[in-house]
DNA sequence: GATGAATGAGTTTTCATTCAT
DNA sequence: CATGAATGAAAACTCATTCAT
């Protein structure tokens, strides 16, 4: 009798072995010769895992998205203040480190297909990713409502603070000495001034 | 005298007759041969005054957001508060006529462009396009600073306006229900609440 | 005792199993996957029992028009009349029940398949099929003249006979409105005008 | 300028460069790449001129049995007696010269095709074969009829000549050892003995 | 014996670009 | 200048068959 083999878990592993394709190579110019050979694999078994090259193509980008996703929770657990926290949600905007790019790089890629085919499954796809957003702002900025460190009004500013990051996004995707860093900072600091609440500090 | 043609002015016609093609067909899927054919010249003509297909489509797009550009500059100088001129950098994402979204569909395509290749060019253009905006907000700001209507400090919110704009920009593009409208009012109002100048009404 | 199994009757288990996949998909679409999952088996275990493909595709017809031939036999023992008896071998092309349908697509697979490859195996297996038509209406017509039903003559006639259901079949399966029925029943009656011993009906 | 080709004569004259391969090769197992190189031509260069390969393999019959019907108009003008005339109908399943077998195997490969696709396009065109001698065999039989050689009923066996002869083609196709003359003879005789009249010979 | 994972040769089709006229 | 015929590289996808377990 043969092997059995996992397929949902080698489906994962051939798309773990080629994550990096995208990087060095970009979406559209991955081929699934490219990717059989890059997961050391036929071009016929890749087709026995996979539907066809879109089919490929969306499972490295959910690997990817899910790895940050997990990080994301991962790194958040240790933050206190709420302004660090919601900081936390830019990282992904500002943090040159060469893992981060990965997943930043990732996403432009991601995007750029999503926004030339209108294939039904990306879009749903983008939507979760937005939700799972959504929820740990929400969830970050009720604390912090509820801690006493910001004012009530502040949960209307969820969406706008994602909104603001998407655009960061776009525009450090889209030009070449962009300084998010510090308009980043600029705004959330501006906004905190508004939403915060200063607690007078040690007085009698 | 043989006819001296303006290879420049060609370049123009011609994409302006292809302009509909990237709405009909999407950009990836224009062909050297529907451009010619659109613009009803020969295949092998496209190639004396273009260098190759990117360069087409570069034109292509140069045209539309010349337009929209012309069209912006066109319409906003009708407006007279501070808050409508705001407004009216939000058009773009908020107007749904038909005439409208042709543009913002085009930026669509333009964009999973600039996101899949790194060209050069289409880097650069960027650019341009973005100064652009940059200028004419910082204006209106500086205009409504030196009226009155707003606060001095007003002026650090303008590429923040912009950003957000873009944010905003990329959800319509990736989402299917988002509201742009409402998001962006509630946007624009908080803010204004925070750097408007609240005048005294007439009072005796 | 190891389990023997009779190679020959698993052939036909397999091939029985997987006789409606000639009419679901039509031979040419017929996969070597398609089979072993329609017959529950193993992709490699086909392999155990066939050859190769063609192997396949022989043995799931061959049970097609063995299983005619037994129903041939089977129905024609009721007849009486020599007319009645000749009508019966054009019951495949006049029949227009779901399970006769079956049987004549079935039939038209396979002279896709006999006409498209060269077949020895095929070729010398169409023969046996002509031979068992051909003794059968040989039979029936030599009854007939012995029941001096038919002239002696007659029996020059069964090749033309099986040779016109061979173009009527034909037809049947190249043409969209072609009435076989009317046709078939034409040429009958006008060729049993010729060769019937017309019988002087109870005188004195 | 470049040359101005004749698209439709440059049809022909590819499917006329491959017309051999119909028999050498069989239809199914003619590719583009071969047709390409048969006719000294790029793989590209192919598409120009058909839609898709089903389109070649169509070109290709097409022009077999144009230039079929054209020699069988020109050569059965010569013929004088309606015998001889009728006789001409199963020119096709009788002679083996190198000629007719070329164009008999011809429509063989595209029986095989016609069998297995249910292209609406084949099947039409094959209605249009159908027509054109049933129109000529009607002509025959009629002059035959107005000349006094048939009696009037023969005008009824017009189709059942034709369905003898497509029995008379599958036969051929599919049996090795068929003597189609002998056959073709013995059933053109008796049917001849059935409607021809008998002229009284140089009586006083 | 039984299996199904792995394979890669083979096929159709597209299209940017060239170049002879 | 203008052209459109010619091209072939490149890509996605299929499936009969093999073979390690």
């Amino acid at each position: 009798m043969p092997k059995i083999v996992d397929k949902e878990q080698k489906r994962k592993d051939i798309a773990l072995a080629c994550s990096d394709l995208i990087h060095d190579l970009g979406i559209k110019k991955i081929t699934v010769a490219q990717v059989a050979k890059t997961a050391g694999i036929g071009k016929g078994t890749v087709y026995e895992y996979f539907e066809n090259k879109e089919d490929i193509i969306f499972e490295i980008i959910n690997i990817h998205i899910e790895e940050y996703h997990n990080k994301f929770l991962e790194s958040i657990k240790d933050l206190k203040s709420t302004r660090e926290k919601v900081f936390h949600f830019f990282n992904f905007v500002i943090d040159n480190s060469e893992e981060n790019l990965k997943h930043f790089n990732g996403y432009k890629e991601y995007l750029s297909i999503v926004l030339s085919d209108n294939d039904e499954k990306m879009i749903n796809f983008n939507d979760t990713c937005n939700i799972f957003f959504h929820d740990q702002i929400k969830k970050v900025i009720k604390e912090g409502i509820e801690a006493g460190d910001l004012i009530p009004k502040s949960i209307d500013f969820c969406e706008s603070l994602l909104i603001f990051e998407k655009g960061l996004a776009l525009k450090k995707m889209t030009e070449v000495d962009f300084n998010t860093k510090e308009v980043c900072h600029n705004f959330i600091n501006n906004l905190f001034g508004l939403i915060e609440i200063k607690k007078e500090k040690k007085n009698v």
